[in-house]
DNA sequence: CATGAATGAGATTTCATTCAT
DNA sequence: AATGAATGAAATCTCATTCAT
């Protein structure tokens, strides 16, 4: 990615650069966001961004697979070492829930990268699934859970942990309310089917 | 939204534009989605476009509250007359993908009102939501379903059809696997939890 | 000036379009000013504006000459049967005045010509001197005035006239006050210089 | 007005954008010139005026702004040192008209303002007529000229320059002719009254 | 006589990117 | 490394005018 920077004051420079492009994005979007926004954040002068990164799709793309691998790297803590899959589902529910309330703005610079660079987005949610859908397949191959087919179940999911998000984490101003997420895993653990028993 | 025009050329004219407008925005996304390239699409002059929208804004505000109504419309045709709930997820599913088969822009066009018009955009979610949580708790009392918050469950049934849409619809090229169906079916009614008899 | 109207509908229309014009031109100069706005306020299409007049311009120079005529015809109302030159004058500052209190609208249009059609405003101006000199001279022969150069006097009489018009009738809200009229006119009369027994 | 430049260059390139809307402004009026003709005479592409200058609005009122300080220096310049009012004024006069036979387009310039900025407009005028008021109110307290409304009088003398100067400066070709300054200048001594002794 | 639709030229403005210093 | 200046393409929108009905 660019050219990367070999003192420290550019490597502040470049990570400057970075922040904002994410503040940026995260409030404007993609095209409505500008360089000159982006550099005015980082307090530099317009020329300097071009010192670190080629262009404005470059410095998205490179946001969009940090931003995917620290959420990676946070669920992977926060579910690390808990047998029980149903555990491990609330766990990482939670920890999506608090990762994304502290970058709201991943919303809608991964939706953007729909219409900035199609690729990217499809690796954003197919590199997810992946990772879910070897998890599932582990749990099942226990015993622990039923399906037929691993990978739907994986983006069954990965809608709802979107949509719940979108709805009480983005549009709501505190955490998820327990009575929704207690629901949600209700929902996940038993479907819709009545059972005596089901919480 | 603005001038309805007076005469059936008017009319022609009109929903060419519109026409226009859905593929373009699908195509493009809003922001990159030009007023040239709809009027060049409906095959009609730049100006033409002033005579009928006040603003690219209005225009794609228009569509995205028709193509809801549409939605909504053909959902509540394809599940009027069943009373058991879980067929009615079934069909509400398949008229979902169906229709977003048919519409494939429709997909990106809601996703990107996010940026253009926040209202607009959470209008459309929670218009959907609200006959989503009507029909989840009428079953409810009925006993057909269980759950202790049917927002909550009618949140994360739109987040998987979206997702799978997205999946399997968007990025597909043909209609959703049987398998996938199946497979969604089956955890939207007994979750992930091990059942004897779950198919 | 373009098509006259042979019935009396046509003539009603043709007015109104005048009326609506010399408002609309008024407000926002002529540049600013469109054929819609005029047709608007005229409660007519905009096809039909193209009925009474061949252009914008050709409208606005009918504006212009008719209010040329109009002032002149009311300064001549004003003044005739004085013979006294000095209380012409008075009276013909008080019948201007009261005039563009009445179109307020009047300077920005004439000013604006100057833009539009450069003949058409030197055309304005010089017709007005062409009249005042006449009067000047005429005093001058009766030895009621004394000036080496009636033009230049006409022009300075009209710079007066402007200039306290828009300073107090433009500008102001109330009529020309009484001390300005009469300061006004003692410095037509007498001049800078201290007399006796002036005013 | 926006961002000044730090460097030569650009301070070369602020001048010309300067330069060349006085001359653009002047010939068309403000509505009827444009970005792309005063960048065209001042040879810079069209973006670089937004380096400059945040709109067209902003240039025009600078504009205005600077050549009304220049000519009121201009002014003082040519009256410092004569005691005698109606000297004065016959220099000033003289000054006025030599002013804008070298920037013609000035006076096209404001009075085009009135549709552009009203309140710039009126700043210019009052500006000036105050600095003439208080000349006027001066010599009155030393006996040597008579009036009872000093401002009425400072808005008659802008007026009559103002017309004398559109009239012989702007649809002239050369200076203002003798005859003219002085018969002028007979009028503002003695205005219209016939008296022994006047020029 | 009147209308509404259509046109296309032109205006302002924004912005990613390049370049000389 | 950093900067400020310059560029030019493209986008939205306005509007006088023409035309078919």
């Amino acid at each position: 990615m660019s050219t990367l920077p070999s003192t420290a004051r550019g490597r502040r420079t470049r990570r400057a650069l970075l922040d904002a492009a994410e503040a940026e994005f995260g409030e404007s979007g993609f095209d409505r966001a500008s360089i000159v926004g982006i550099t005015r954040r980082a307090e530099v002068s317009q020329g300097t961004f071009y010192t670190y990164f080629p262009s404005k799709d470059a410095i998205f793309a490179e946001l969009v697979r940090a931003l995917s691998q620290r959420l990676r790297e946070h669920l992977a803590a926060a579910i690390s070492g808990i047998d029980d899959r149903l555990s491990a589902e609330r766990a990482g529910f939670r920890a999506f829930f608090e990762f994304i309330g502290e970058h709201r703005d991943m919303y809608r610079i991964v939706r953007n990268a729909e219409f900035v660079d199609e690729a990217l987005y499809r690796w954003y949610y197919d590199t997810f699934a992946k990772g879910y859908v070897e998890g599932l397949t582990a749990a099942r191959k226990d015993g622990q859970i039923d399906t037929s087919h691993p990978e739907t179940v994986a983006w069954c999911l990965m809608g709802i942990a979107d949509f719940l998000g979108m709805r009480w984490v983005l549009w709501g101003d505190g955490p998820v309310p327990d009575e929704v997420l207690d629901a949600a895993l209700a929902f996940v653990r038993t479907g819709l089917a009545p059972h005596p028993g089901a919480s």
